[in-house]
Parts: structure tokens; sequence; C-alpha cells
DNA sequence: GTCTATAGACGGATAGAC
DNA sequence: GTCTATCCGTCTATAGAC
């Protein structure tokens, strides 16, 4: 029947419209999610959502937002040993898709960067907290950073994630954990570690 | 002053859409992509576009569509040395992301790929052709295939075009061929060569 | 706090004239 | 082969009643 007016508890329909948008935009990326189909699956009008949000990238916003707490990443990290930090980045970062809380904003805004800029931006500054940051201050705490080596972690944990969870690889989404840490810790390692190819690298 | 009626030349219209619409695909994306967009941009009348295509879809696939050679691929992959095939597959993908025929056609579906799922079958088919399958040819010709492996090298190249053309992560877009072939090859090679970590694997 | 109503724009698709 | 005209759907956003 659809009840008109104010709704008869006093309970939070704003963080029930945030957490419907997140698994809309999760499930279809940033375009093909309107504030009126999110609207519809919340049981709202959409006049409501933009009652309380701004437009839809303030609303993409405010279900994307969580923090997270790069000192706990870099705690992970510098608990391994030095020879097992790329199974130890690649653990973390299989770890946190995983957490419920994390997965469906991932998912989210992987699916959105590759289309919508402000997306972009957060995964950009997603990797930079969660993964190319730790790394850096774990090998580098004096400020000297292996851009192309962080970037090219991100790089790799991005394409499995994609290959895993959104395009379906062959063998990707049926993986292990463990099987993934094995095989991908070793490339990470081989990424992160110093450089001296043919070039003058005695220190730093 | 856009002439009406026929255009004056006999020339191919059809051809100048097609090339039109693959730009727009490469730079927006399926879904920002729309057929009066690219209408307007090869300075036709939107009705042409459907007089020569099905629909978008249709269009879509014709803009895409560029044969590729397997055969031709797993020629230079296999003629690398046995300790060489993971730069040769990171050199021959990567240059074949420069090649101009290819660059918007890569572009556009890997951008479409995260929210369309026709694109997402054309991504999956590309990297099964022009990756796993010659990979397999060259490690397993009698049709033992190593799926994870090759779906890790496929997910590694998806992640640094992302990296490198689509998001643009630091210092991947100004890093020289050379220097990714140097890096990520031997992570290329660790995913390709026969694993034996714990189980029985004694020949296959 | 919630909804109705509507403005204003753009999308894909089609029928048919020239 | 090309364009006019139009249908019908969807979207974001806003103003204002209850």
């Amino acid at each position: 029947m659809t009840p008109r007016g104010r709704r008869p508890g006093g309970e939070d329909t704003r963080a029930h419209i945030v957490e419907v948008a997140r698994t809309e935009f999760a499930a279809h990326g940033y375009d093909r999610t309107s504030l009126r189909g999110v609207a519809r699956a919340a049981g709202v009008d959409p006049a409501l959502v933009h009652h309380y949000f701004d437009g839809k990238t303030d609303l993409f916003t405010a279900a994307m937002t969580l923090p997270i707490r790069p000192a706990e990443i870099v705690a992970r990290v510098t608990a391994a040993e030095p020879g097992q930090v790329g199974a130890s980045v690649v653990r973390t970062f299989l770890t946190m898709w995983d957490e419920p809380s994390r997965h469906e904003r991932m998912l989210a805004v992987v699916r959105s960067a590759m289309s919508d800029e402000p997306a972009a931006r957060m995964l950009r500054e997603f990797l930079d907290q969660a993964v190319a940051g730790p790394i850096a201050e774990f090998y580098a705490p004096e400020g000297e950073r292996n851009a192309v080596g962080a970037s090219l972690t991100a790089a790799t944990l991005t394409g499995i994630a994609i290959g895993r969870y959104l395009v379906r690889f062959e063998g990707l989404p049926d993986a292990s954990v463990e099987e993934l840490i094995e095989r991908v810790g070793p490339a990470i390692q081989g990424y992160l570690g110093p450089r001296r190819p043919h070039a003058e690298a005695d220190q730093g």
C-alpha cells in the first residue's frame, strides 16, 4: 500500500538509503545507477533522496566513505618478515575485499572508476593510502619512494580484483586466498625490492 | 551549413561513423556514449546511424571488431627463450596497446567491460585469444592448462593497462616499455612456470 | 520528514518523405 | 542514402503542499 507521509518509526531512513545506494552502485556502476532506482529499491520517494543528498555525486560519496587506517595496514605489513612483504600485502588486500563492510564499496568504486572521474580519484586515493603509502613507509621511511613499484603493485591488485570479482576470468573467482597469496606474493615482492638492473644503484 | 540529402562524394559514410564511434566509446565508455552524440560528432543525422546499425550494441561491436591472429602471437611468444616468455608476453601486449589501430579499441573495451556485459565478454575473449591461448599453446600443447596462471597473467596485464592508460597511477603513464618489461616480465614468468608448491607434481 | 507534481533535458528507436 | 518528424521512455532537479 506504500503508506504516505512520515514513516511510522523514527528509524533512520537516511542510513537505509545510503545502504541501498551502495548495493546499487556496486551492482551496476555509477552511470547505470539512478536516484530513482535507488529510491525505488529503498521504498522511498525520489524527492526524499534529494532531500538528504545534494545530488548523485554526493550520494555516491556518502555511500562509499569508510575511513581506512593506514597505520593499521602499515602495522600488518611491517609485521611480516622482509622476504614476506609481498605475501603480506596480497593477504591484507584480499582480506579487505572479503570484509562485508568493504566488499560492495570496493566493487562500486572499481566499477565506476573507469568512466567517472570522481570515482577514479577515490580509487587512486584508496590505493595510495592502503597500498603505496604503507609500502613506502616500510621500505623507505626516509622519503625515497619506489613509485613505479608501488603503482605496479596497485595495478596488479586492481587487475586481480577485476578478474576475480567483476569480469570473472577463468579460475580466478574460485581460487583460494591461499593459492593467490602463494602465487602473487613473489611477484609483488619483486616489484618492491630494491632495483639494480644495469644502472648505478649503490645505496639510496 | 549542413547540406541536406545525399552527400556529395560517394565516400564511405558508414566507415566514418564507425571511426567516430570508436573514438567516443574510447573516451567516455559504453554508457556515456550516445548514438546522438556519435551522429553529432560525425556530422550526420542520428537516424542515419540507425540506418546502418541495428542499435547501440551493434555499433559498439562494429567499432571494436578487429581480428587478432592468435597464430601470430603464438609465433612471437614461442620465439622467445623459455626463460624469457614472461618478458615476451609483456612486450607483445604493450606493443599491441601502442598500435594506433588497436589503442582506442582496447581503451573502449576495458572502459566498458566494467558495467556492460557484452563488453565484458569481448574483454574475456580477447584475453583468451591473445594471452591465455598462446600461453597454453606454448606450455601445454597437449591440452593441459594452467588456467589460474593464465588468468593471473591476464589480470596483471589488465591492471597495468588501467593504471597506465585509464586511471593513471603515479609513474605508470610515463614508464618506458622497456622498464615495464624488465619489471613485470619475471612476475609473469612466475605465473606461467610449472607449479610444485607442496603437492605432488611429477610430470603432467 | 515525506510526498505530489512538474519542469526541462536527453536517450533509443521508428515510419516515412525526398 | 539521407533527412524530418515523432513516439515514448528515462533521467536529474526543483517548488511547494501536507
